[in-house]
Order: structure tokens, then C-alpha cells, then sequence
DNA sequence: CGTCGTCAAGGACGC
DNA sequence: GCGTCCTTGACGACG
């Protein structure tokens, strides 16, 4: 089993490097001509492009080939006071090279649309805004040349009361959406609501991918053991071009379980993929910690004894 | 220069 | 039905 490593976003290690650079609404409502306003957008979106072609070279260098890109690469791209700006075509060139870089390398690269994209509201409102929302991701991962092995990773949504009928709302709304975002669209269980079992089963119904949330599932679980869905939940990947991935993470102590820590516990990690083992397939792993790329290295550190473990490179094992 | 309140988003929940 | 909290990285005012 080659099982493939990750981090989100941003990078701990190389200085001055932010891909989500932004300014609020407030201030850049406060510059009076329309063109100076487009040009501090521009400005901001360079630099975040800039940077991530340079966690791109960074990853590179260190074997790291699954990466997340951020939700903030245009700023206030999805904001109304933006609507006039034509950020695709003043950013397309450096997204076409950035997708060249990405595609020349073999990265896998992945968006995820914050919690408040939300397919399943019962407020035409905001189902419109989480559509747009996609559409944005869905626009850069275009101009970027990615094809759909490129995932919007989202959560189901809220509760509203009732499951059921929210599950149901979800499965409408879903099947409603245009052909090139349900081709991108890929489901999470949530720690609060949507189970791995609940997402399971709406990932069976519509035929998408389902990204297991290891610590999520510990958050909330109705008393499921996991082990016994990991092959369901795998096969959800059967016709795609990329093997299964996982996110991991690691509860910030007894009392603030559902936040994050810094780093991931190599433990309760390695617990995780001893019931892997028996599954035989290939998966990559998208590690959620505060530390982002030094959290990875440090787990492959803290796990460089186990003697099950080889490890081809800095960012992946043989199992 | 570091600190701390604010921002952007929608839902959940307590009163 | 209103206010507050949740979450995240970054802004930006302030001392």
C-alpha cells in the first residue's frame, strides 16, 4: 500500500509566503476611485499566486504531491463588491502557469469551500451564494487546466431540524446543479451532524467520492465502528482516476476535542492505519494541523520507527 | 514591534 | 426573536 502525505494551504516553514492575503470590504471600500480599488485587488491576488507557485516548488522539493490550495486566492472573490472586477482574465496567465506547474509535476490538488457553503439551506439565498461560491473554485480549477480528478471537497450541510428532510434537500439540490460542479463536488462527514455513515449513503446514491474524516468520525459517530464501512467508503473512489483520501487530524485536548492541535498524535494515527491494512489499497492522506507542513514532517518523524513502515520519501510510505 | 479586536460567512442554541 | 458563539488567517488600529 503506498499511502501518499499532505497539508493544507499554507506553510509554516517558508516565511512570508500567505496565499490568502486579503483586505476587508471596510477598507477597501475606503479607496474612492474604482480603479485604484482594482488594482490593491490585483495587487493582493498576485502576491497570493506568487506564493502559492512558491509552496508549490517548496512541495516539490519535498516530495509532498497532495496539497489543498487556498479558499482565499482571490480576495473577496466571491464578495458582491467584487462582482465588477474581471479577476479571471487579470490573474488567468499566472493560473494557467500555476495549473502547467501542477500538471507537469503530478500534484493532487484539491479547494475546500468553507462550512458555510451550504447545497442543503432551505433559503434560496444561500443556496444561490454557496452555488456561486463552487462556481468560483470551479472557475479557477478551469483556468488552471485542472480536470475533474480536481475536488471541492464540502460538507453536507446544516440540520434545520430535521435530518431526514435535510439529507433529502441536499440529494435535490445536488442533482440540480450543473454537470461541471457535480463532476468536482466531493462529500466530507462532518463532526456535529453528518456521519461517516450518513455521508456513505448519499455518496452511494449520487456515485460520488466520499473523503473520510478520521477525527470528525470521533467527534461524532452514533456508536459506528468505522472499520467496518473503510471498505464502502473506499470503493466510493472505484471510478475515479485518483485512489481514496483521507483527512487527519487530531483533537486539541479533552476539552476543546472537535479543534485542532498543532501536530497529529502519531498514536492514534497509526491505529488508523493498522485497520487500513487488510483493505490492500493505495491512499492519500490530507493531514488538518495548526503546523501544516511542519505537522506532516514531524508525524513522518515520530513514525520513522515503526518497522511495518517503509518510507519511500519525505512525504509518503510503503505498507 | 507586538497585541488585540474585527472581519467574512450561516447555523445552532440559550435566554 | 435576539444575541452570542463557532472557525480561520489576516487585517488594521493602537500603544
Amino acid at each position: 500500500m503506498k499511502i501518499r502525505f499532505g497539508y493544507v494551504a499554507m506553510s509554516m516553514i517558508l516565511e512570508d509566503c500567505s496565499p490568502s492575503k486579503t483586505i476587508t470590504v471596510a477598507n477597501l471600500s475606503k479607496i474612492d476611485e474604482e480603479a485604484a480599488r482594482v488594482n490593491k485587488l490585483t495587487s493582493l491576488a498576485n502576491i497570493n499566486l506568487t506564493n502559492t507557485q512558491r509552496l508549490l516548488y517548496h512541495n516539490q522539493v519535498h516530495d509532498i504531491k497532495v496539497f489543498r490550495i487556498t479558499s482565499k486566492l482571490v480576495p473577496l472573490g466571491t464578495h458582491p463588491i467584487t462582482q465588477n472586477w474581471d479577476w479571471l482574465n487579470t490573474v488567468g496567465d499566472k493560473l494557467e502557469l500555476l495549473g502547467l506547474y501542477v500538471k507537469n509535476n503530478g500534484f493532487r490538488i484539491s479547494a475546500h469551500p468553507d462550512h458555510y457553503t451550504l447545497l442543503n439551506s432551505p433559503k434560496e439565498e444561500v443556496f444561490e451564494k454557496s452555488i456561486e461560491d463552487l462556481e468560483y473554485h470551479c472557475k479557477i480549477f478551469n483556468r488552471m487546466g485542472l480536470d475533474s480528478s480536481a475536488k471541492l471537497v464540502i460538507h453536507v450541510g446544516g440540520c434545520y431540524g430535521d435530518k431526514i428532510s435535510s439529507i433529502q434537500r441536499f440529494i435535490n439540490n445536488y442533482n440540480d446543479l450543473p454537470q461541471h460542479l457535480k463532476n468536482r463536488i466531493i462529500l466530507e462527514n462532518d463532526d456535529k451532524i453528518y456521519t461517516a455513515r450518513d455521508v456513505l449513503n448519499i455518496c452511494q446514491h449520487l456515485g460520488i467520492p466520499m473523503v473520510l474524516d478520521i477525527h470528525h468520525h470521533w467527534c461524532n459517530n452514533n456508536n459506528d465502528d468505522i472499520k467496518g464501512y473503510l471498505p464502502a467508503i473506499f470503493d466510493t473512489w472505484t471510478h475515479q482516476t485518483l485512489v481514496p483520501k483521507i483527512h487527519v487530524s487530531s483533537p486539541k485536548d479533552d476539552k476543546k476535542f472537535r479543534s485542532h492541535a498543532d501536530n497529529i498524535d502519531p498514536v492514534l494515527f497509526l491505529d488508523f492505519l493498522r485497520m487500513t491494512k487488510n483493505l490492500n489499497k493505495d491512499f492519500d492522506v490530507m493531514i488538518e494541523a495548526k503546523n501544516k507542513d511542519l505537522a506532516l514532517f514531524k508525524l513522518m518523524n515520530d513514525l520513522r520507527n515503526i518497522p511495518e513502515l517503509h518510507f519511500t520519501n519525505e512525504a509518503s510510505i510503503e505498507y
